[in-house]
DNA sequence: CGAACCATTGACCATGATCAATGATTGTGG
DNA sequence: CCACAATCATTGATCATGGTCAATGGTTCG
C-alpha cells in the first residue's frame, strides 16, 4: 500500500509509509462516510451499472459486492470482489467501466463524489487516502493478473480460497457467499471445473465442505503451496 | 480516466473531467521530469527490482519497459508493458512489488519520489495528475484481467496486437519489440502457442509477418472481432 | 409436493502444454 | 569472411487439462 505519512502539524513530510488507519484529525473518506445514513441492498441490486455516470463513493458496512463487466460476446467477467470495510466508487471516471452488484444482503454508506473531491484542495489527507486506496486497488488487480494468468484451475481455486480466508480473519473456516457460477466468472473457469476441483481438494483432505457455502481448511500449507504454484505433480 | 478539472485561478471546482494534458501553469510530474537529465538503458538493464525500495518516478522517452513478477515457482509473469510517454514508479509503495526491465534500448528521465511527493501539499495539480495516472493504470489492469481471463489463445493474441497497434499510432503496421517468450509471458501462454496462432492469423490473411518483429494488419475488422470474442467458429 | 435453481458427476472433445526436431537469425572468434 | 555456436522461432506429435453436453442429485421456495 502506498500512502503518504501525515503527522498533522509537522512540516516534515516523511517518506511513504504503510498507513492502514488514516491519520486522525483530518477529513478522510472514512469520517465523511461515517456521517452518512445506512442504505440496505437486496442481493442482485445494483450500486451502479457499466456506462452510468455514478457520482458516489461507497463504503460497504456488511455483505459482499461484485464488480463485473459484460464482454462484447455476452460473457460476464467479475473484476473484483469487495468486502465489508472496502471503499469503492472513488476510482470511477466520467463513466463507470464496470457494474457493481450486491451478492448478498449489503449495507453501505454513500457520499457524493463532488462534495468529497471539492475538499481535495484543502484536505491533503483526503488526497493521500485516495492515492493509498487507488494504489492498493492497483496492486490487487495486478496480483489477480498474476494469479489468473497461466495457472491451472486448482491453483486458481486455492488462491481464491486463501483470499477469502484472509479476508475473513483466517479462522480456518471460510464462508463462501458466492454461487459456483460467481466463482467461475471470477476465476475464468466453468462451474463444472470449479465443482470438480473442489471435490478434488476434498478428496485429498485439503479442505472439507460441511455445507455448500462453507469450507474448512484442513491442510493450509498444502493449499498455500498449491496457490503458489509449487506443486509439481498435480 | 479520472482527473479533476483545474482551471487555475477559478474558485469553482468543476466536476470530474477527462484531462489528458495536465493543466498549464501548475507543477506536474511532466514538468518536473522534463528538467531532469536523460538516462540510457541497454536491453535487459533494470530500472528497479522486485523488493527494492526504489525511490524514483520515471518517464520513458523512448523504448519499451516491462513490469514483471517472478512467481514462487519460478515462472515469470509480465504484468504490464510501458511505452514511450508512460510514467511509472509513482505507484510503488515502500517496496516494489514488481521488477522493471528495459526490453529494448530505453531512454528515460527520473525524479526523486520524495521531492515530488513533498510538493503534493502545495500543488493540487500534482495530486490530481497522480490520481489520474493511478486510475488509468487501474483501468488498464482491469482490462487486462478481462482480456486474459477466459479467452482463447487467438483472442488474447488479437487483443495484444491491437493494443500494440493502438499504442503505435494505428498505421496498420505494428512493430513487435518483444520476443515470442515475452509475448507468451505477458499473455499467459507458451511460445509454441504464440507462434502457432500467429501462423494461423497469417494463414487466414488477417495479418502479414514480413519480418519477425514486424506485422501488418490486413483485416482489422476481423482482428477486432476476434479480440472482442465475437467469433464463434474459431 | 412440485418447480425452479444450483451443484455434482460422467462422457467426450478441443485447446493448449509438453517434448522433440528443424530452421532462421545473430553474434563471435579463427 | 566464414564457420560455428547460441539463441530464437517454427512446426510436428502426443498428452493433459479444462470446456461442452448431458444426466442426476440436492436445496429452496411457493
Amino acid at each position: 500500500m502506498l500512502a503518504l505519512a501525515a503527522d498533522s502539524g509537522q512540516d516534515y513530510q516523511a517518506p511513504i509509509q504503510i498507513v492502514r488507519d488514516p491519520p486522525k484529525g483530518l477529513k478522510t473518506f472514512d469520517e465523511m462516510l461515517s456521517g452518512q445514513s445506512l442504505r440496505r441492498l437486496e442481493p442482485h441490486q445494483h450500486l451502479f451499472h457499466q456506462g452510468d455516470s455514478d457520482r458516489n463513493i461507497y463504503r460497504i458496512e456488511s455483505g459482499l459486492v461484485r464488480l463485473y463487466r459484460i464482454l462484447s460476446d455476452g460473457r460476464r467477467q467479475i473484476i473484483s470482489l469487495r468486502f465489508a470495510g472496502d471503499i469503492l466508487g472513488f476510482e470511477t471516471a466520467l463513466e463507470c467501466h464496470c457494474s457493481a452488484e450486491a451478492v448478498t444482503h449489503v449495507t453501505l454508506r454513500s457520499l457524493d463524489q463532488n462534495s468529497a473531491y471539492r475538499r481535495l484542495r484543502d484536505e491533503p489527507a483526503l488526497a493521500r487516502q485516495m492515492l493509498s486506496l487507488l494504489s492498493q486497488e492497483l496492486e490487487n488487480a495486478r496480483s489477480q493478473i498474476a494469479v489468473l494468468n497461466r495457472r491451472s484451475a486448482i491453483e486458481k481455486l486455492a488462491a481464491f480460497i486463501l483470499e477469502l480466508h484472509r479476508r475473513q480473519g483466517e479462522s480456518g473456516t471460510v464462508d463462501i457467499p458466492l454461487s459456483r457460477t460467481d466463482i467461475a466468472d471470477f476465476l475464468g473457469l466453468t462451474i463444472e471445473t470449479v465443482s470438480r476441483n473442489l471435490t478434488k481438494l476434498r478428496a485429498r483432505r485439503i479442505i472439507e465442505l460441511p455445507q455448500i457455502q462453507r469450507l474448512v481448511i484442513v491442510d493450509l500449507d498444502c493449499l498455500e503451496a498449491l496457490a503458489g504454484g509449487e506443486c509439481e505433480d498435480w
